[in-house]
DNA sequence: ATAGTATATTCGAAGTATCTAATATTCGAA
DNA sequence: TTCGAATATTAGATACTTCGAATATACTAT
């Protein structure tokens, strides 16, 4: 029996919400602490309209929660599981990072520092 | 300190290749058997030249496999570790289902089926 | 009230994804 | 070798995404 379509639907703006490089960043981030939009910014080193625009991405398709304080919007990760999730893909790109050649190549000097760290 | 650029777009390529739902029921489908394209395409009601695209994704992201028998090509998932991935989106899904309101109407009369389902 | 800071939204250009229809390739059987 | 079946690729129309620039909103402090 095939899935609902409009469960299928669903699961594919999740993922489409995930399949930027900065959105990816954003998360990760995240995932460690809170942080504000203006952090966020700094952090990435890009646009605020730009990262403004992420963040809606992701609030729209509700993988982010925020908070106001004053001035300042501070953005977290919804639920923890998607965390999980991260942490699961994380070990699928170990497994398949060396199979890719062109990256390999592409980042054979930040290769080593990886490793020692979460991402 | 920030991940790599290069990897983040790897991740990205891969949730990109997730983010469509025909995409998402080839893997669901897959994950039960190796199943031919034209196979897949029967279950999935969708014109020939489309699942034939879908399946060029998902190769060219390397989440699939194929090997070819006389005429037919039969599809696989790459590494299970995939599947279980979406396995926890799964539970993800689940316990935000229901907070999606329009979602949860278009599918009330599915919502029992479902939970006794595998998805 | 006014000015300043933080964030969000809108707009338009450029790029990417998706679909259908048409065509190409590959293989086995007659 | 030609035919038919299975699959892949190409082409072109349409829809969606992404970006920076400009503008709007919301809040604080003076």
């Amino acid at each position: 029996m095939v899935m609902p379509d409009a469960l299928r639907r669903f699961k594919a703006e999740v993922f489409q919400a995930l399949a930027h490089p900065t959105r990816i960043a954003i998360i990760d981030l995240l995932g460690e602490k809170e942080l504000s939009a203006g952090e966020l910014m700094e952090k990435l080193g890009i646009e605020q309209a730009n990262i403004s625009q992420h963040l809606a991405v992701l609030r729209s398709r509700q993988l982010l929660v925020n908070r106001k304080v004053g001035n300042q919007v501070f953005y977290s990760v919804r639920d923890r599981l998607l965390l999980e999730v991260l942490a699961l893909m994380r070990t699928y790109f170990q497994n398949h990072l060396t199979g890719s050649l062109a990256l390999a190549r592409e980042m054979s000097s930040e290769n080593k520092r990886m490793k020692a760290t979460r991402s």
